[in-house]
RNA sequence: GGAGAGGUGUCCGAGCGGUCGAAGGAGCGCGCCUGGAAAGCGCGUGUACGGUAACCCCGUACCGAGGGUUCGAAUCCCUCCCUCUCCGCCA
């Protein structure tokens, strides 16, 4: 959520900024809603006014044993009146909200303008992309040839865009997520959450998902709406929701490992093969929140701490700097991390890391004091650190041997018992 | 799921339907006192929105959430949420 009073000041360099990103703001019927709103609000508040200060006069007299009649006959219309102004304030107030939170961040001035993906800005290339002798396979054989893959049983049980895993493909998939756990919570300094997979609208408002991307969701029946998370982000993002933080906690550095749950509407057909895009994934997440003004800083830290993980499982990727026009509708700059897929020939998005800034703050009212003491909105961050089920497939194709074999990273070992290779089955 | 208790400011805790943004205490901040500190004393100490470009200033709202009754609701009524205790069930 914008700032209203910004937004109102600065309408025209607002609209500007988010036309960058392909956004029309609509600023004729944000002005006639907003000067409603302000009339309504200044007649309603008037109203109120005249209301107390009559009702505290009917007291007092009343106090003294003074006939009454009278003053209450005087407030009698008064209440029609307000009723009336009330209800109007509050029908444009919801119009006016619902329109503010429509409108997506502000993208940040070094973030390129573009339309799609095409002009995203590659930052830098790190590792390098592996050569075979022999045609490499994508993970989608590796994984039947391991025995440890299996998305006709998971059809079976579910349907489409779900996996089973089996064996040491399974304890792999396990091992990534509590090397990246440890590797953040031990060198990188984050604090490891467990949160709900399942969470309320608000939450889902606070960082932005609601009330635009409902479709995205998956909503659970019954009579409290409820959803399955996307991404922790989520959870672990609205754990500052309705805060005032001591600036002295900040900044608060989470890591949660969840499922995530998408439904991919609108995917159709896209990526069908193997397990790049599936309903139900699980992530290893990064989140902070820091004090309005470090939060740029914190983004270079932030995608350094998943570029690690990259690095110390021996993966070819590069990072890119997201145009106006491919970044999510919270982030004011977002960088992708992607990587090498052999089986595909190409970068493969691995990992997300925006800062928003503000922006979900503001929805959802996290604070911390300023140097006035006044209250502020905390700047706040995530990103995938990275995504467990695509780690996987990047570590079978980049680590296969012709006989089908895999390598297993040096850093991962200890995870997998010692184990240096699994091997294909004969 | 059954029975009961309760949700008030940073915390504890009071609050006959009217003068309550809310007593009192603790904490915190500033000052006095002191060689310094503690104790003691004095003063101060919510958030949001709006009127304003603006600290002050003024208005409005907020005592779990949402409705209702009333000239007037923290106080009365209804619905919901959450917490605690006991019982039942259960990983």
């Amino acid at each position: 959520m914008l700032d209203a009073r910004v937004l109102r000041q600065e309408t025209d360099q607002v609209a500007e900024r988010l036309a960058r990103r392909g956004f029309a703001f609509d600023r004729e019927r944000f002005e006639s809603l907003e000067s409603e709103r302000k009339r309504l609000q200044v007649e309603t508040e008037a109203l109120q006014a005249r209301r107390n200060a009559e009702s505290k006069k009917i007291g007092q007299a009343k106090a003294q044993g003074e006939d009454i009649q009278p003053l209450i006959a005087a407030v009698g219309e008064l209440g029609e009146q307000l009723d009336s102004t009330k209800q109007r304030l509050a029908e444009i107030a919801d119009e006016l909200e619902e329109f503010l939170a429509g409108v997506p961040n502000l993208p940040d001035e070094d973030v390129p303008v573009g339309e799609d993906e095409s002009s995203n800005r590659e930052m830098h290339a790190v590792g390098e992309i592996p050569s075979f002798d022999f045609t490499p396979r994508d993970h989608v054989d590796l994984g039947a040839g391991l025995a440890g893959m299996d998305f006709e049983a998971a059809a079976k049980l579910t349907g489409a865009r779900f996996v089973t895993l089996a064996g040491p493909v399974a304890r792999l998939h396990r091992a990534l997520s509590q090397f990246m756990l440890d590797m953040h919570t031990e060198k990188h300094g984050y604090t490891e959450v467990q949160v709900p997979f399942i969470v309320h609208a608000d939450s889902l408002f606070g960082t932005g998902q609601l009330p635009k991307f409902a479709d995205d969701l998956f909503r659970l029946e019954g009579e409290t709406p409820w959803y399955l998370i996307p991404t922790a982000e989520v959870p672990v993002t609205n754990l500052v929701r309705d805060e005032i933080l001591d600036r002295d906690t900040l900044p608060v550095k989470y890591v949660a490992h969840t499922p995530c749950f998408r439904s991919e509407a609108g995917s159709a057909g896209r990526d069908t093969r193997g397990l790049i895009r599936q309903h139900q994934f699980e992530k290893v997440e990064l989140v902070q929140i820091v004090p309005a003004g470090d939060s740029e800083r914190a983004l270079e830290e932030l995608t350094g701490h998943a570029e690690t993980i990259l690095d110390a499982l021996e993966l070819p990727y590069r990072r890119l700097m997201l145009c106006t026009g491919d970044m999510g509708f919270s982030a004011a700059k977002t960088y992708d991390l992607e990587v090498w897929l052999p089986g595909q020939e190409k970068y493969r998005e691995i990992s997300s890391c925006s800062n928003t800034r503000d922006f979900q703050a503001r929805r959802m009212h996290a604070r911390t004091r300023g140097g006035d003491g006044k209250p502020e909105a905390v700047h706040t961050l995530n990103g995938s650190g990275l995504a467990v089920g695509r780690t996987l497939v990047a570590l079978l194709e980049n680590h296969q041997c012709a006989n089908g074999d895999i390598l297993i990273p040096k850093a991962l070992r200890p995870y997998m018992g010692g184990l240096e290779r699994i091997e294909a089955r004969a």
